[in-house]
DNA sequence: TTTTTTGTTGATTGACGAGTCAATAAACTT
DNA sequence: AAGTTTATTGACTCGTCAATCAACAAAAAA
């Protein structure tokens, strides 16, 4: 009983059991076949959709990553002011919708993807280079000559606190990361010149 | 011609091998076969001594947590008073002998691996705690109360400057990662109380 | 010298998984 | 009504790889 249309909607399934599946497995060891079960369909028709397994990942990957992005920007039209772009960046980092043990494992793999896959490694680093545009922008006018390396080191460590949050058994904490990160930001803000 | 007592020295070049496999692979998805091969044996070898695949990749992930460890002591023990050690530590983290591409490469896989296998979790977890635990003792005697905070906000961008590093193209820059760590220290230093 | 222990590998097994294909069916077009 | 496009899957191919085995070699122990 083929109704017509189905391709977005496949794929967007598809997206979204990739990414739980690769969440929860906890690795890139996930087969189409699993995928495609949680998806509601057999693996043909994901091979048929995608094309192959590796469109899948980065079909995955491109929508954590567009998540993440509309979720700072969002957060970003709200906030006046550098110091408030600067907060809704951070907050918007760790908003509730990226911030879950699923979806933090698969970005944690993600990574680990993009040592392997280029197309991968541009879709980071696309990422990496718009978070470090968006915090240097706010901090140039707070900080100055410190902005460039001071957004460095928040790039880091919103990694960082990501990572540790991957590894840490139980459920994320967002409002600690959120806590951890402008700790380090106020330390940095409480330095004159 | 088999030459007896082979057996630490074929373990030896295996973990050697795994590293490197992982490390330029950027991926856990090496074969024994590719490990064994540069290590110079056959595959039924590598299962003889290891007794599997995933024995292999304990042992190497051990032995790189042991190298760092071990560096980190050595810097230590050169180190006198809280702002030394804390330097020590700094350094030790980045030193050549960890920071290397491959290293830095199969630590990033390892920690992915800590996702899927307990026991590899255990093994970071030490590492986890070794580090937190040796910060904290220097931080405390000199920003007391704030201690905690600082040494897990530390422990955190060390790792993602580790990840970061792991991602960026070309050959790690030791001196830039410390710079990068030691600004963040600093900056939490000069504040009062 | 026979036996045991240690080292070593080529060949094989057995499982699993990505990707393809042929076939079926329901909708849309002409 | 005939033809085309879209949806869908079970079955199959083909390759890969971890793990095992049987066999051989040499040193050490008996």
């Amino acid at each position: 009983m083929p109704k017509l249309g189905m391709e977005p909607i496949r794929k967007a399934a598809l997206v979204k059991a990739t990414i739980a599946e690769i969440g929860q497995a906890g690795s890139l060891d996930v087969t189409v076949g699993q995928i495609a079960r949680r998806a509601g369909m057999s693996s043909a028709l994901a091979h048929h959709y995608f094309g192959g397994k590796e469109a899948m990942f980065l079909a995955a990957m491109r929508h954590v990553l567009t998540i993440y992005a509309a979720e700072v920007r969002g957060a970003l039209i709200l906030a006046d002011g550098p110091e408030a772009r600067l907060n809704a960046i951070i907050v918007g980092s760790f908003a509730p919708r990226n911030f879950r043990r699923e979806v933090i494992g698969a970005w944690l793999n993600f990574y680990v993807l993009a040592l392997t896959v280029p197309a991968a490694g541009r879709l980071l680093a696309i990422y990496q280079r718009r978070l470090r545009s968006n915090l240097l922008h706010c901090l140039r006018p707070m900080v100055g000559a410190r902005a460039p390396v001071l957004a460095d080191g928040l790039a880091a460590l919103i990694d960082g606190v990501y990572l540790r949050e991957a590894l840490k058994p139980g459920a994320p904490d967002a409002a600690a990361a959120v806590a951890q990160v402008r700790a380090d930001l106020a330390a940095h803000l409480a330095l004159r010149t």
